[in-house]
RNA sequence: CGCGGGGUGGAGCAGCCUGGUAGCUCGUCAGGCUCAUAACCUGAAGGCCGCGGGUUCAAAUCCCGCCCCCGCAACCA
């Protein structure tokens, strides 16, 4: 059997709400996972929630919570919302779970026992108030550490290094001998740029005095690890890594969905350093996707400037699919989008309401008015508008393969704006006065009923609801997958029977423009 | 010489990797249709594809130079 698809999100820390960047993340990978699941492909979809950390620790702090609390209660807000958009995620990565912590702590233990962990101390300037190391960055024009970090004290502390030096050749050559490696091809650039001026190791510790929330580490009781070998390793963990080797093995590797703040150096250094000194060999590492940013009005989204979207409210007063088809009709993957709702009601009016929805009702009606809802296969069979139906779906595949969803879901509204036209040029009204045009009639209609079924098909991975109602509307068994619309001879049968039309995408009454 | 991204008809965006009629949604104007969610279809106006050079039979697309805008600090995908 074929190895299933395996694919990840970033995992979201529990410090503060989901915001719509979250959200179009999630919604992606989802699209992508249902995409696969559409082609009759095993799928693995693996999310969840970083639940360690420094903010987590002082934001439960400022509310007097337990940490533990606090992440499980702020855990739940991204769960409601992703039962809430339909996420069909498999497994659910919660960095608090002991499997998490044991696959950790081996990975610890096997990489400082290898050599490739030591223990340095480090000297430098220290905020009291906000409890972290102050770099040249974080000083201000007048080369000073400002106010906002408090009582700045020099400070030596010792901590556990990742020695990322001796790799950095590898990587090089890994790249090179890549170029898949990071999707779209300039973030794989902007990557490689990034290796050559690697310095300087990985530090993953923080003392116990300082964080207590996060794994201990398992040869030095005073400490605990500290990001990115408790966040990237939940990719293993939840996949089965350690403790079902066999699982683990039919899965990996996957597919990381990130954003681009990530990739450097996080995901597109220390991952595949991480997994190479572990032993993984060059085709046994992950590929990234990186997608790009949701802006509101042109400016990054952000708490200071006040205009975080909330995804959860968007879902509840435009319901969870018409976010889902805006957030990925409107960015082109790996590029920044600008979020706006006035383009979000335009595109599902126009684009789900007026192309689709009004094509799926007005075929149904006139499959009813002219034919009780009963279809005759055209004695040729494969007509050359199916043809070019079927050749449209091929072109789907190919762009959703590279990851093009905005552009594949063009391609199906290309699909429903041909039907469109068909309608007009054909005129069933017209045949349906003139008996001795019934044959072409019916040729039309049946047309029609196949385009649809392709259809719901095409839009199933972005659409999940809307397929299964248009599925029903069309009296399939369920949504078709892509293999069974792609090929001819599986088309609806002779006298195939279709149910009652019902308004599937009801039109947004835009708000008066003030 | 820090690293990237962007500059495409009135608006917002695709296309650029893999050169070959400039596409999508909206807006404007003029027709058509009546099966349909006042939806649908057709046509028109509107583009030095940032600027200059180069490669090529052919450049929005590849190469070189320049100009302008935005990220690369925090919360954060």
């Amino acid at each position: 059997m074929a190895k299933p698809y395996y694919i990840t999100t970033a995992i979201d820390y529990t410090n503060a709400a989901p915001h719509i960047g979250h959200a179009y993340e999630k919604i992606l990978a989802d699209v992508l996972a249902r995409y696969h699941r559409q082609k009759e492909e095993e799928v693995f979809y693996l999310t969840g929630v970083d639940q360690h950390g420094q903010k987590v620790q002082q934001a439960a702090q400022k509310e007097g919570l337990a940490p533990a609390d606090f992440a499980a209660r702020e855990t739940e807000k991204f769960l409601a919302l992703w039962r809430k958009l339909g996420l069909s995620n498999d497994g659910w990565a919660a960095t608090t779970s002991p499997r998490h912590h044991a696959v950790v702590q081996a990975i610890l233990a096997r990489l400082h026992e290898a050599g490739a962990i030591y223990k340095a101390s480090y000297a430098g300037f220290y905020s009291v108030r906000q409890e972290q190391f102050l770099t040249d960055k974080e000083r201000n024009e007048a080369g000073e550490f400002g106010p906002e970090w408090g009582e700045v004290v020099e400070l030596t502390e010792e901590n556990y290094y990742f020695r990322l030096a001796p790799y950095r050749e590898w990587l090089l050559n890994f790249l090179d001998a890549h170029p898949q490696f990071v999707t779209p091809a300039f973030r794989q650039v902007e990557l490689r740029n990034a290796v050559e001026r690697i310095s300087g190791d990985l530090c993953i510790s923080r003392p116990k005095s300082r964080l207590e929330w996060g794994i201990g580490l398992p040869f030095d009781a005073e400490y605990v690890t500290y990001v990115w070998f408790d966040a990237l390793i939940n990719y293993l963990s939840f996949a089965g890594y350690g403790d079902d080797p066999a699982v683990f093995a039919a899965r990996w590797p996957a597919v990381h969905v990130i954003g681009k703040d990530i990739l450097v150096p996080a995901h597109g250094v220390y991952w595949p350093i991480m997994l190479h000194a572990l032993g993984f060999k060059d085709e046994e590492l992950p590929s990234l996707l990186v997608h790009g940013y949701v802006n509101i009005a042109g400016s990054k989204m952000s708490k200071s400037l006040g205009n975080i979207v909330d995804p959860s409210a968007l879902a509840d007063q435009y319901g969870p699919e018409a976010l889902r088809y805006y957030l990925m009709r409107e960015a082109a993957t790996g590029q920044d989008m600008d979020f706006s709702q006035e383009r979000l009601i335009q595109r599902y009016n126009t684009e789900l309401a007026n192309d689709l929805g009004n094509l799926l009702n007005r075929s149904l009606n006139m499959a009813h008015r002219y034919r009780e809802g009963v279809l005759a296969r055209p004695a040729e069979g494969e007509t050359p508008f199916l043809a070019e139906a079927r050749a449209l779906t091929a072109t789907y595949v190919r762009q959703m393969d590279e990851y093009q969803v905005h552009a594949g879901l063009e391609s199906a509204g290309k699909l429903a704006s041909l039907c469109n036209a068909r309608i007009e040029t054909e005129a069933p009204w017209k045949l349906a006065k003139d008996p001795e045009q019934a044959a072409r009639l019916d040729a039309v209609l049946y047309e029609l009923a196949e385009s649809l079924r392709i259809l719901c098909a095409l839009i199933a991975p972005v659409l999940p609801q809307a397929a299964g109602q248009m599925a029903a509307q069309l009296g399939l068994p369920g949504v078709p997958s892509l293999p069974a619309v792609l090929d001819a001879g599986r088309a609806l049968a002779n006298g195939h029977r279709l149910e009652k039309p019902a308004p599937l995408f009801p039109r947004i009454e835009p708000p008066a423009t003030e």
